[in-house]
DNA sequence: GGACTCTGGATTTTT
DNA sequence: TCCAGAGTCC
């Protein structure tokens, strides 16, 4: 039997506890799969076997966290032969984007455009007026508590108090801008990546649609299945009776609760999805037993009960480092020589992963590797479609593709030397008017747009005439908008931004359509490193946020950050919730590692910030402080301090300072 | 009145 | 990098 064969190869390489976990029968199943105990080689080997046993790829989806994950499942997959192509790998909101765009019958919402978080805070902002804050919220605060609101399903009023425990806001203030908010997105036709979610969910309560949708697959696969919110719940609820599920996680790496994710929700799995198989993995091939002794103290020293206990299947090891510095600088730099003398002892750069807690602690590395010359992809940097040029641009294209895009009007009008806030706002409404008269998008800009200058209306007549070929409309906007662009970056990086543009291009190629090609990589964002650093080849360092960092490994890895006020976050305190979620992101940092760990901080720099209800001590923060009870001999310390070279002291027999006259000569003035 | 320029300050984490 | 606010210029 070739197709038994076939089986055989594919599952001699797991282990028993795989084996078991790749061939369940089960309708439904949860395989809790510690860190590095083979997770997504797990879920491509179902996959697999489900082709093998005759499923057709496209009756098989993979929902995964992020664009790179799903990428990385599909080659995965499709390496064994072009008969697995077709998979579906996506994430829930581009699932739930994929089956509203390509269903408007059933979902309605057509033509409608999606928002990213920038965006749908200038909307608040607008709503906001003058004063820009309700509450002393301002317009992105507002927005993020009301996404929680939505994604844990619960109230605007217990969000609010759950997001600002320590704050007294009126509830009723911020619903009355909340309303204004939603009335005005549904004027303008806009979505958010919630509605998204909530679009689907709401259709697929209605048993018909749910049977429906459900009969599209035989499997569907979740992966980060604790870093699941109440939203997506109820998206995957009602397919339960018509389709099967087979997720993949581990509550220990859970770090996803800002966004609405619960780690103890994986706990009552059975009784949830009936009839569900919950199987456990936990020998771990990734990391040796000293890397796996310090991550399991870290989640021992825990209030919670985990039950975690990683065992190296590789055996022993080198001790974890942990490298103290003076200042974040002087921990950024030591980074860069330890990879710089690593490569020239002859290993690769992509031997190396660096992670960071943000964004803003990850650019101060950032610039160590440029200045050492040290390629690198950084997870978590800026995005491409979210920086301001790049923007500009697609406002441009939006405008074309949807003329009632208010946003995007604004932005693109105010690119206009001389025009501001009041013009641009004036022009719109004219826009505004001329269509409400039934003018098509063209007229309505020509003669809404009379005082707006030549190339502003031409170019978009061009854009328009460009518009199912979406590279060259890219094109024609960059080259509408670059006289005005350079100018106004003209101190800021316009060389680089102008590369940016041409990458946007190439992006665009092949899209069907200008909303597709900007929902796509909204849905699923591109870091502008990923395509600017490390052109040549694909040999280069990764630095990554923690949270990016999912499914990454790495031969060493760094752990750059570690102080006290970082871990936990000095925000989290007096949250025992949050500070748990803090020492899940120290643990999932510390599991990408298979050789070398090394831990670095910066001790005598840590910024004490001022904060609701007043400014920690730095014996508040270090009493927090997980690594403060790290035990003896778990890990090689090592503490740098600069080298001083000596001054000698003044000259012997020095005269006493005289007294200096200090005041300006007035001359004529006396 | 509106547009533009400069500066200082702050920045968890993401679809 | 980005935003907000203040001050300046047309």
């Amino acid at each position: 039997m070739a197709e038994q064969t076939g089986s055989d190869d594919l599952l001699g390489s797991l282990n028993p506890g795989q084996r078991e976990a790749v061939v369940t029968g089960a309708s439904h199943n949860l395989v809790l799969a510690g860190a590095g105990t083979g997770k997504t080689t797990t879920i491509v080997a179902r996959i697999r076997h489900l082709i093998r046993q005759g499923t057709a790829p496209n009756r098989i989806l993979a929902i995964t966290f992020t664009r790179r994950a799903a990428a990385e499942i599909r080659s995965r997959v499709q390496t064994e032969s072009r008969a697995m192509e077709g998979v579906g790998a996506m994430t829930f909101h581009a699932w739930a984007m994929r089956e509203v765009r390509a269903n408007p019958d059933v979902f309605g919402y057509e033509g409608w455009s999606v928002l990213d978080a920038d965006d749908q805070a200038q909307v608040m902002r607008g709503v906001l007026g003058r004063g820009k804050r309700v509450e002393g919220l301002k317009a992105s605060q507002i927005i993020d508590v009301v996404s929680f609101a939505r994604n844990t399903r619960v109230t605007l009023a217990d969000a609010i108090r759950a997001k600002f425990p320590d704050q007294t806001i009126d509830p009723k203030a911020i619903g009355a801008v909340v309303r204004a908010y939603e009335e005005r997105k549904k004027e303008r036709r806009y979505l958010n990546y919630d509605d998204l979610l909530l679009i689907f969910a709401a259709r697929l309560a209605d048993p018909q649609v749910a049977a429906w949708v459900g009969s599209h697959y035989d499997e569907i696969l979740i992966d980060e299945m604790q870093d699941t919110n109440p939203l997506q719940w109820t998206i995957i609820d009602p397919l339960v009776p018509h389709t099967r599920f087979y997720c993949v996680g581990d509550d220990a790496q859970s770090i996803y609760g800002f966004r609405g994710a619960d780690f103890a929700s994986i706990h009552p799995f059975s009784e949830r999805v009936p009839g569900a198989r919950v199987m456990r993995l936990e020998d771990n091939y990734r990391s040796t037993q000293e890397i796996l002794n310090l991550s399991n103290w870290l989640l021992s020293a825990s209030p919670l009960e985990y039950g975690k206990h990683l065992r190296a299947v590789r055996g022993s090891g080198a001790k974890p480092e942990l490298h103290s510095f003076e200042t974040p600088q002087d921990e950024a730099g030591w980074i860069a020589g330890e990879l710089r003398r690593a490569h020239e002892d002859g290993l690769p750069w992509n031997t190396h992963l660096i992670l960071v807690r943000s964004n803003y602690s990850g650019r101060a590395i950032e610039s160590l590797l440029i200045e050492n010359d040290i390629p690198y992809v950084f997870f978590g940097g800026t995005k491409l479609l979210e920086s301001a040029h790049v923007r500009d641009v697609l406002s441009a294209l939006r405008v074309v593709a949807n003329p009632d895009d208010e946003v995007a009007w604004l932005r693109l009008l105010t690119l206009v030397p001389r025009v501001g806030d009041r013009t641009a706002v004036r022009a719109f409404d004219a826009l505004l008017a001329a269509r409400e008269q039934g003018a098509s998008a063209r007229d309505a800009r020509a003669s809404a747009l009379v005082s707006m200058p030549e190339w502003l209306r031409a170019g978009l007549d061009a854009i328009e005439d460009a518009a199912n070929r979406v590279d060259d409309a890219v094109g024609r906007a960059a080259a509408m908008l670059t006289p005005v662009l350079a100018t106004k970056y003209r101190n800021e990086n316009w060389d680089a931004r102008q590369r940016d543009l041409v990458h946007v291009e190439r992006l665009a190629a092949s899209r069907r359509s200008i909303l597709e090609f900007i929902e796509e990589y909204l849905l699923s964002p591109v870091f502008t490193s990923e395509l600017t650093a490390a052109p040549k080849d694909d040999d280069h360092v990764v630095l990554s946020t923690v949270h990016s960092a999912k499914g990454l490994e790495a031969d060493w890895a760094f752990c750059a950050g570690v102080s006290p006020g970082a871990y936990p976050s000095s925000r989290a305190l007096g949250d025992a919730d949050a500070v748990e979620e803090e020492r899940r992101v120290l643990y999932v940092a510390l599991t990408r590692a298979r050789d070398r760990l090394c831990v670095t901080r910066a001790l005598f720099h840590t910024p004490v910030r001022a904060w609701v209800g007043g400014p920690y001590a730095m014996d508040v923060l270090e009493d927090a402080y997980f690594l403060s009870t790290l035990p003896e001999g778990l890990v090689a310390e090592t503490v740098h301090v600069p080298q001083r070279a000596p001054r000698p002291g003044p000259p012997p027999g020095l005269a006493a300072p005289p007294e200096i006259d200090l005041g300006v000569d007035l001359g004529d003035l006396e």
